[in-house]
DNA sequence: CAACATTAAAATACTCAGTCTCGCGAAGAC
DNA sequence: GTCTTCGCGAGACTGAGTATTTTAATGTTG
């Protein structure tokens, strides 16, 4: 503990110089010396001069992709949002490093284009997770890439939000808030694309009931059909 | 026009080069000689060896910027339609180099990593229109977040269709039908938003209401809502 | 202990993208 | 005619990323 990996100290000296002296002023020869190792063992720990601000990505993603696979059809969604919090997590977890990268990436294009190509990543992920689970069904494909970059619209518009305020708070709430509601969203559509668009469904209920019925009736109605 | 522009044989030359040897084994070298013409004055016309795979995208995506701003909020949803229209459009009329280069984006992750940075830019203009235009209304950021990036998902999923078919079809119907599944589903939510959470709105007909009169109220009624 | 094998790190050389500066020469401006 | 402008070429330079070789440290075995 006393001496912290090569790994991590080429990751700190990276961020510690791109902090100073930005990002294009500095060169790998710098973030080696700083971490007192030979530019070759830089490389050898990160593929990229960017890779070193992206440590634990491929990580992540993995972990993701595990999560996703760990489920069956019927509890899908609940593997969605599962895997969502996890991405979540993972940067609240370091809010210290989350936050200086986030000023970091907003400063430098090459950066940001790194990162906005990892997102793209778990889109995918989650894109080929959900169109296996709608495999089958109507527009499939098309579904699966609408909700599959609902998710990661939604987990990225809450994580800036989580970002730009500093991460002063707790970022779980909105997130479910938002992934209720992309959940809502489509399984709105659920109900006339399977009865199909021909067909009108009428649902009757007794003017006596009460408004709270309607809503149970209706729920349980949704929830039944996958 | 027996003298086509210097930009054009450069780009012809890069994309030739790239199919022939593939992209990491061209140098920008070989394409300025190709072009015949010195290196330097390959990057007086591209600023690095990717751009000359793209190299109307900043036109384009000014057009699009064009097109959102000459609207008013009454015609928000055609000028988000009319512009993945136009994003389109600008590939179809272009089949065979559209086809060229989408066979080689899938081949070279840095094109791949570049064309998805490129398609963000899209989206952020998505959603700062979007986001202007409901600014006030509940969950503004959020819904623009995920409107934007189901518009592009959309725009996307069928371009990719389009490619993979080898661009054979009019891929219009495909994009109408994708561009109406999205406002559908995000219309969907408008009006328990706007009724607010803790209202129930029952709409009750007769009995012997036809189904495609109840149909047309519903219509009606979703669409008096903005 | 000595000879050997394994492996991380250093040293070095190389390619090539991208930047910058300078100089040329040809097209116009007056 | 000279003078400016500007597109282009030439060449030098920085730095990322790759590949190869060399050195040093750490075992491992007899």
């Amino acid at each position: 503990m006393g001496t912290p990996s090569i790994g991590h100290r080429l990751a700190e000296a990276a961020v510690a110089l791109f902090d100073e002296n930005g990002y294009d002023e500095t060169t790998v020869d710098d973030i080696a010396a700083r971490a007192g190792v030979s530019r070759s063992t830089f490389f050898r720990y990160y593929r990229s001069k960017e890779d070193a601000i992206f440590p634990d990505h491929d990580t992540l993603l993995a972990t993701v992709d595990a999560r996703l696979r760990a489920s069956t059809a019927g509890t899908a969604i609940v593997a969605v949002t599962d895997a969502v919090r996890i991405v979540l997590a993972h940067y609240v977890d370091d809010a210290e490093v989350s936050l200086r990268r986030y000023r970091l990436v907003g400063r430098v294009p090459a950066l940001r284009d790194r990162e906005i190509a990892s997102v793209a990543r778990y889109q995918r992920l989650f894109r080929e997770f959900i169109g296996t689970w709608l495999a089958g069904t109507p527009d499939a494909d098309l579904r699966a890439e609408l909700m599959a970059a609902s998710v990661v619209a939604a987990h990225n518009q809450v994580l800036r939000g989580w970002l730009r305020a500093g991460g002063m708070y707790d970022p779980s709430g909105p997130l479910d808030h938002a992934l209720g509601y992309v959940i809502a969203t489509f399984r709105h559509l659920e109900q006339p694309k399977e009865a199909g668009d021909d067909q009108v469904v009428v649902a009757t209920f007794s003017r006596s009931t009460s408004p709270q019925a309607v809503m149970e009736a209706i729920q349980a109605h949704l929830s039944s059909r996958p």
